[in-house]
DNA sequence: CTGATTATGATTGATTATGATTATAATAGA
DNA sequence: TCTATTATAATCATAATCAATCATAATCAG
């Protein structure tokens, strides 16, 4: 069902007040118009003081966005997450079930699956159930449990039990690492029991992790490689992660790195 | 059987409320009338600021500035949610986990209590777990749940499962109505069943309620008076309350309306 | 009853949203 | 710098949607 022009000029702002950015590419393939009506509409909020129309796209025109190296710091990686959350969020069918890990590389899917309707997201991050607040055709549950100030997630013995009452389609983690030998592997012991409990209770299984995470191991596994349905990822990925995984006959999926902008 | 044009009116505007917007298209399949009718119905409601129209459709008028509305309606009884919070916090000491409920009311609350050290805080809202993200000396503990995109709360199964587990020295709630023979009440049955599983797994019980509360007697009952540790309130108390209340040997706390200025 | 009012549906020319095209402008790379 | 690439505004075509209008039927007041 397409958008109304209010309900895409609204999602723009809202993007661009959050990512204090957004470039018209992006915009095209989230929305799924042409460059003409991104560009109408960007100017059009232009006009009305919303943003600042640049070259590519818009910027923030908010005193509310201070700290432009914050921003800066923030969106890092932010054109290669969204990317990987795009190609991520079109394996999710209006319908489904899924699972979104907490974590920065996945928090731009929930971003990109609000277009979808009759979705039930059940997630471990109150960051993402704050994105997805003010989606009424979403279920939103989530997952309770200690909060790791650390990392924004939900995770221990709550979060685990809560995960044993449910079932899902196709669950989105993020990883620290991912090795041929040392499989998935995060930084802390808790919470990677916890996303060992979101494989365990999903059908597919999807890792979301830039290039910089291949061939790292962390300290505490939470899965092996052919414990995946597929790997969203971007950029060059060495040679051995692709026969292995042709071999074990888990997708890989690699998005173009096609830089952009800065 | 024909539709008045004001019950349509409003089962469109409730349609729009509930799914954030409406086509006209999908309107006249529902209603079996002509587009004219319902363009007219929906340029009507426009002009009451009851909606936003937009080409093929409408938008809800909510939803398209939610945050404002959110912020207004948080902002409402400001001042007075304001000292009933500070109120309430002076009942926590270093050291307690204490269980607080979703809600404007409550939401002061976790702002005031952001001083303490040592404090355990358990809560059913996503808001409140956010308010407190950045406080490392609090141990924060989110119930899981469905989310309520109306109130933000997280209810259901999964919360009330998530509470069986646990037992919390204090609990702060809200409500929407507190009457001598009503009891404790609130307009959704689930989130009147989360409140109840909230009372049932706390040693004390306070209820922080403004004076408009008072004699109101909402749907879903949660609890009765005898239930209650203490209230927290503000303005005039009708002197039957004062009475009950003292006979049931319950702790009736009023702040003063004009207490510290503006 | 009659005449007025109201709600509705049908018709139609006008308006709007959108995508495609193209010549121009801005940017990046050599 | 100059050239290639990319983004842009301006224009046009088209399909959807709309407002305005009129006709009709139901309802209401007297």
């Amino acid at each position: 069902m397409p958008l109304y022009s209010e309900e895409r000029k609204n999602r723009i702002l809202s993007d661009i007040e959050q990512h204090g950015r957004a470039s018209v590419q992006d915009l095209v393939e989230t929305f799924g118009v042409s460059e003409s009506t991104i560009r109408r509409d960007l100017n059009e909020m232009e006009k009305e003081k919303l943003l600042k129309r640049t070259h590519g796209g818009a910027v923030s025109n908010d005193s509310v966005n201070f700290e432009p190296t914050m921003i800066e710091r923030v969106d890092r990686f932010y054109q290669e997450k969204q990317k990987i959350a795009r190609k991520a969020a079109s394996y999710i069918n209006n319908g489904d079930t899924i699972l979104v890990d907490a974590g920065t590389t996945t928090l731009p899917l929930v971003e990109a699956i609000k277009i979808l309707k009759e979705l039930t997201v059940v997630t471990n991050s109150v960051v993402h159930a704050e994105a997805l607040k003010n989606s009424p055709h979403i279920e939103v549950v989530v997952l309770g449990g200690r909060l790791r100030h650390e990392t924004q997630a939900l995770v221990g013995p709550i979060t685990d039990q809560a995960l044993d009452h449910l079932h899902v389609d196709k669950a989105f983690l993020g990883t620290n690492g991912i090795d041929l030998s040392g499989g998935l592997t995060t930084p802390n012991i808790i919470e990677a029991s916890t996303k060992r409990k979101m494989i365990d209770q999903a059908t597919e299984i999807y890792v979301l992790a830039d290039n910089s995470k291949f061939g790292k191991v962390a300290f505490a596994k939470f899965g092996e490689i052919s414990d995946l349905t597929g790997c969203i990822t971007d950029g060059e990925v060495d040679l051995s992660f692709v026969e292995a995984f042709h071999q074990k006959n888990i997708l890989l999926d690699i998005v173009s790195q096609q830089e952009e902008g800065r």
